[in-house]
DNA sequence: TTCCTATCTGCGACATATCGCAAGAAGCAG
DNA sequence: CTGCTTCTTGCGATATGTCGCAGATAGGAA
């Protein structure tokens, strides 16, 4: 039993054969897929999950999403790629320059948490931030060639 | 020309049907609207935009969203959602319990941003929290009724 | 091990969202 | 107003994501 598997029991979920391949995709290629490519690896390096339905891929993600094993990155008109966490509760910094996906710990999501409960009585845990931006590399870029040429960003 | 036809031309956006269509809708009907909601507006209210393709609504949306004049809520599971925002830069949370959305205004962004740009370089604008948790009435009547019968959140 | 039940899966249908392209409109220059 | 360029639209095809149901499976009980 692997340690994906034993991820997965401890969460108090079942351990089945797509949730245990689609977690063992993810954890052994770091990095922000999608479901296609999920599947892909899962065709090429799980024989034993051949049959895995395209759907069963999806409901395996938000089993595991909701066991805090796996974060959703929904960018904006991006299709949503996934992750395992093994960090538990890491945050995203997207550049909309060069698309670069940075992993962070933040601690002002603490402080957002705090201030929800106190001034709205909302009780929420901030698992998961993926923040769009430009990277620091870029801004130096773009401040070098910068003419201000349009204004639609 | 409407005030929503004013703030499309101020973002640097040509004003065309479908986005003025969209913008009115969005901004005399405050909620969170889906598409398809949208669409059934636009039917009913606004006999010029009748012929307004599905795509055209999104690219209308998406275009709104980039200049900032509207905000998407992209729920976990749920269907996008779309509203005006005339604040600009309000954030909602939103309880998992009964599907109350609050909307706030969260000083705690700007720390946010504030620590990301000093810890990591990267330069962001907190346009938009979608926050999920429970609700300070929903939070009470758990309490009461709270057994501990599970675990899966 | 065998049985049992709740849960999960695969399938296929459906809904939601995106994209390429040719035709059309917006907005600027003259 | 007219003509021109660029951006946008509508259409239809396609991709992404969800759902209901019958059959299969996990994991606990005996």
């Amino acid at each position: 039993m692997s340690e994906t598997d034993r991820a997965i029991r401890e969460s108090g979920l079942r351990r089945t054969v797509p949730r245990a391949v689609v977690a063992r995709v993810l954890e052994s290629h770091p990095g922000h897929l999608t479901v296609g490519e999920i599947q892909e690896h899962i065709t090429r390096e799980y024989p034993e999950g051949a049959g895995i339905a395209r759907s069963s891929v999806y409901r395996a993600l938000e089993a595991l999403e909701g066991a805090g094993l796996v974060v959703a990155v929904r960018g904006g008109q991006e299709e949503t790629r996934f992750e395992w966490d093994g960090d538990h509760g890491h945050h995203h910094l997207i550049c909309d320059d060069c698309g670069h996906i940075a992993e962070v710990s933040l601690d002002a999501a603490r402080s957002l948490e705090r201030e929800v409960q106190r001034t709205h009585g909302f009780r929420t845990r901030v698992r998961h931030l993926a923040l769009r931006g430009t990277c620091a590399p870029c801004r130096g870029a773009h401040d070098q060639r910068l003419q201000h040429q349009g204004g639609a960003a």
